[in-house]
RNA sequence: GGGCGCUUAGCUCAGCUGGUUCAGAGCACCUCGUUUACACCGAGGGGGUCGGGGGUUCGAAUCCCUCAGCGCCCACCA
């Protein structure tokens, strides 16, 4: 059988997955198996493929694709995320470009092209995800905003509120001023800044100076309400009770005293606004001070802010400086450096406003959900998360989850009246009539009476519920799915989303299923460029996995991405990765063409061969265990590079030259048969890591039955090996690598033959001696004494020394010299272990069996000390 | 401001509860090699006083203290 000098990888990969699809092997329906599931981090369902997504759902793909193949019943649920705020910003940013403003659409109009995009560009990164390989059980796909999971997230919402968890209250939030809309603090990102510090200067009621008071906002001066002191700073206790007057505004404060105030920073005097600062807010409400708001929506100055009514709060903050200086009334301005929240999505920075929003009260609810990680019922891994997690746990705050948007799950309740109070919350409107009836006793309301929140929740308000919500396990919770699926084994995703997705999930797992939603939560690290910046569109540094594989086949990617990427350690990308993914994937198609290409014989394998069968069989063994503990830990590019190394070096670089039959010799078909036996099972090894040259191999190595695949096939068996035998070989390994050293330094070709005196079969193990004569293309191995007065080079076999004769070659005064060197690290060596068997406190304190090696070592350098001793001897 | 973590070969990282599998791996690099799978290759090789200092111990990359540098998360000092 002929096979082609390279690997088709792009034939492959589209004959394999359409393969994969028609044998419907991703799908999973409940059996008497053990289940294993995981829930894709949906994807926004408008975006595309990027390098994140790629080492995410590369991992996920290689632990489902291992749950399949031991044999559990593997079900990886795919699906997209509405992604409320981004989605909408595109939506609203596509209208502007064809002159439409959202503001000018009913929310109907708005919905309707809303879903003409979504269905437009959904779906493409799902599309991109089968290209990768992913194993997902397409039949499964689900969407945060489809019937189901809407109903999901209605359901949940009526019934928190019915437990008290949901509030609506006025409160100081996040104002994102570009997409009009709150957001939850986990959603703005503070970032440090050079800003400036204003003194300002207000003057005092008694007419004689001024009050100073540092700020970094001076445009919301037409908001101030009250100037604030501590009550123990003595410089200004007894202005406490009169009034200064604001700059610009003219408007009379009072000059309040409260604890917060710090009396050493800046002038110790601090401005209240309690429309725009959350503790100027907070102290408002102590002293019961009146509250103006003087920025509209849009972060504009409203009529407060009189002559500057309808300018950018950002373009005031310059004016207003340069008019108050030009009043006098500036005393000083600083470079400052602080930091200040910008929102997440938008990148405004964001303006806490007070507002009436809906809230979840989070202190009970997390509870179960802390305790979960922390007693390892949910494994963060790395484990270095947890500590992280527990903090926020700790110290999290009630969750803002309405949003002044359309694109998402609109809050389920209605209003009858116009307090802020005045409504009720309901699956339906139906119900929320006949509750409103009930709660008024106007039992003429009609739904004409009632008016619907027009706010939207938070995205992350529906993803929460994901690995329940995609077996439908909100709505009918005791259906079969979500008891056979529940909870499920491992999630993988990226830390920065630990408390927006992973915590929430927790919680909502204990709180609707009193079970947590899985058992293994692995938390990626970020891809990186080479130069360690964040891969980002604006950057242009983010390179595309579809072009990577298209180069470089999608398992030489899944490799690159995989061997550099411990749990939770950022990745520098770099293609190179990619390329030495390929290069693996190319050996293992040219092992094959190697041995598919040789011409068999009945007659019986030699010694060679045979030792290296042997030897070989627990070799992979030894493998096969060490994956399992890489596995055990989701160590999984340790996993992967102990194949690597396995597939390259041991069955590449030794075993198949051992077994290589002389040129134009054929090859013992006993052999062949083993090796393709040995194929196979490093296919099955292969597989998770790079599912299509491993499927293509293992359809080339044995004739399969019609719709058979590796991807259902069986794992390897993990059986004990014999470790002596490992040894074994690695003794002779040595011998064979101190002969072609000698010959690349001395520059003797490999065809030239050479001789080996080996002291006893302890050095060179009689089952290898075929062996090492094959690598080492020796014509003679002698055992016993080196043969005095020869000429030659001596190496170290572990303890053993050895000898090449090769009197033409050698350098009689090079080689003692090398010797004398040799001899004289042996004599250094053997004192100090003579130093330490002499400290009495070592041997009284250290173990038996530490001792004991030491001795074991001054013995063996003895020993090396008089072989070198004779071999100089007899070369002088 | 608070918390967490990191610092081992040029790069990315392993090194568990202190003692020959303690200084390792892959890549990169250097030398040699186009004889019968693969130059996307083969054989060989160089390279680190384990961030600095101090301590505990018979013994420290490994435990403790301290300094320096880096990173992440959280955060309502104007």
């Amino acid at each position: 059988m002929s096979i082609p000098a390279n690997f088709d990888y792009q034939n492959a990969e589209e004959k394999w997955y359409q393969y994969w699809l028609d044998q419907k092997l991703f799908e999973s329906v409940p059996d008497e198996r053990k289940p294993y599931t995981i829930v894709i981090p949906p994807p926004n369902v408008t975006g595309v493929l990027h390098m994140g997504h790629m080492l995410n759902n590369t991992l996920q793909d290689v632990l489902i694709r291992r749950a399949r193949m031991l044999g559990y019943n593997a079900c990886w649920v795919p699906g997209t995320d509405h992604a409320s705020i981004a989605t909408e910003a595109k939506v609203v940013a596509k209208l502007k470009e064809e002159g439409i403003s959202k503001f000018d659409l009913s929310r109907e109009e708005f919905l309707k092209h809303a879903w003409a995009w979504t269905e437009k560009h959904g779906g493409i990164i799902l599309h991109q995800l089968k290209k990768l390989g992913a194993s997902c059980d397409w039949s499964r796909e689900a969407f945060t905003m489809d019937e189901a999971r809407s109903a999901s997230v209605i359901k949940v919402f009526v019934d928190l509120y019915k437990k008290g968890h949901i509030y609506r209250g006025y409160r100081m939030v996040n104002w994102d001023p570009e997409a009009k809309t709150t957001i939850s603090d986990e959603e703005v990102q503070h970032k440090e800044v050079n800003a400036r510090l204003y003194y300002l200067k207000y003057k005092l009621e008694s007419g004689e100076g001024h009050l100073k008071v540092a700020t970094t906002r001076p445009e919301t001066i037409f908001g101030d309400v009250a100037v604030c002191v501590n009550p123990h700073d003595e410089r200004y206790k007894k202005l406490i009770g009169t009034r200064v007057q604001v700059p610009v505004v003219n408007r009379w404060v009072p000059i309040i005293a409260d604890e917060y105030v710090d009396i050493e920073f800046g002038t110790g005097c601090l401005k209240i606004t309690p429309a725009h600062d959350i503790n100027d807010k907070e102290i408002g409400e102590r002293h019961k001070l009146e509250i103006i708001d003087s920025l509209d929506d849009e972060g504009r100055l409203n009529a407060h802010g009189q002559h500057y009514a309808g300018k950018d709060r950002f373009v005031v903050r310059k004016e207003i400086a340069r008019e108050i200086e030009a009043l006098g009334l500036m005393e000083k301005i600083e470079e400052y450096q602080t930091s200040i929240g910008t929102s997440e999505r938008t990148g405004a920075v964001i303006e806490p406003k007070l507002s009436q929003q809906w809230f979840l009260r989070m202190k009970e609810l997390s509870k179960p959900a802390l305790d979960a990680v922390m007693h390892n019922e949910v494994a963060l891994i790395p484990e270095k998360f947890k500590n992280t997690y527990r903090h926020w746990m700790e110290n999290v705050h009630d969750w803002s989850i309405s949003r002044q948007l359309w694109w998402g799950h609109q809050i389920p309740a209605w209003y009858y009246a116009d307090g802020d109070q005045d409504f009720v919350v309901a699956e339906t409107e139906e119900e929320a009539l006949v509750l409103a009836k009930e709660k008024t006793g106007h039992t003429g309301l009609t739904a004409a009476d009632l008016s619907r929140d027009p706010d939207a929740l938070d995205t992350w308000f529906s993803s929460w519920l994901w690995p329940i919500s995609v077996f439908d396990g909100i709505r009918y919770p005791e259906n079969e799915e979500i008891k056979y699926y529940y909870p499920t084994q491992d999630l993988v995703t990226a830390p920065e989303i630990l408390f927006f997705w992973v915590a929430r999930m927790i919680i909502a797992g204990y709180e609707f299923r009193a079970e947590k939603p899985f058992s293994n939560v692995y938390l990626t690290g970020i891809v990186r460029d080479k130069q360690g910046r964040k891969m980002s569109k604006s950057l242009g540094n983010s390179p595309d996995p579809i072009g990577l594989m298209e180069k470089y086949s999608t398992d030489g990617v899944r490799v690159g991405m995989l061997l550099t990427s411990p749990a939770g350690n950022d990745l520098p990308f770099d293609e190179e990765l990619c390329a030495q993914g390929r290069n693996f994937s190319n050996k293992i198609w040219n092992a094959l063409r190697l041995v598919k290409g040789w011409t068999l014989t009945d007659e019986a394998p030699d010694a060679a061969a045979l030792a290296a069968i042997r030897w070989l069989s627990q070799k992979k063994q030894e493998t096969l265990a060490s994956m399992e503990e890489s596995f055990k830990s989701y160590r999984l590019s340790e996993a992967l590079m102990t194949l690597y190394k396995f597939v390259w070096d041991d069955f590449c670089s030794w075993y198949l030259e051992a077994i290589k039959p002389a040129y134009q010799q054929p090859l013992s078909r006993e052999v062949y048969n083993t090796s393709i036996d040995y194929f196979e099972e490093i296919c099955l090894m292969l597989h998770p890591f790079m599912p299509f040259i491993s499927e293509e191999i293992w359809h080339t190595v044995k004739k399969r039955a019609d719709g058979e695949s590796i991807c259902v096939a069986s794992w390897p068996e993990i059986k004990d090996f014999d470790r002596e035998e490992l040894k074994d070989f690695e003794q002779a390994r040595t011998i064979v690598n101190g002969v072609r050293n000698i010959r690349a330094s001395k520059n003797i070709a490999q065809k030239v033959a050479l001789s080996l005196y080996a002291p006893s079969n302890e050095a060179l193990p009689e089952r290898y001696e075929a062996l090492v004569a094959k690598l080492a293309n020796l014509e003679k191995t002698i055992l016993g004494e080196n043969p005095e007065n020869a000429v030659g080079f001596t190496f170290l076999a572990g303890a053993y020394e050895c000898f090449v004769p090769a009197g033409d070659h050698v350098n009689v005064e090079e080689e003692l010299n090398k010797l004398q060197k040799d001899l004289e690290y042996q004599r250094g060596f053997r004192h100090s272990i003579h130093k330490k068997l002499e400290n009495e406190r070592f041997v009284k304190n250290a173990p038996e069996a530490v001792v004991a090696g030491e001795r074991k070592k001054m013995a063996d350098a003895e020993a090396k000390i008089q072989a070198l001793e004779a071999r100089i001897a007899s070369m002088q």
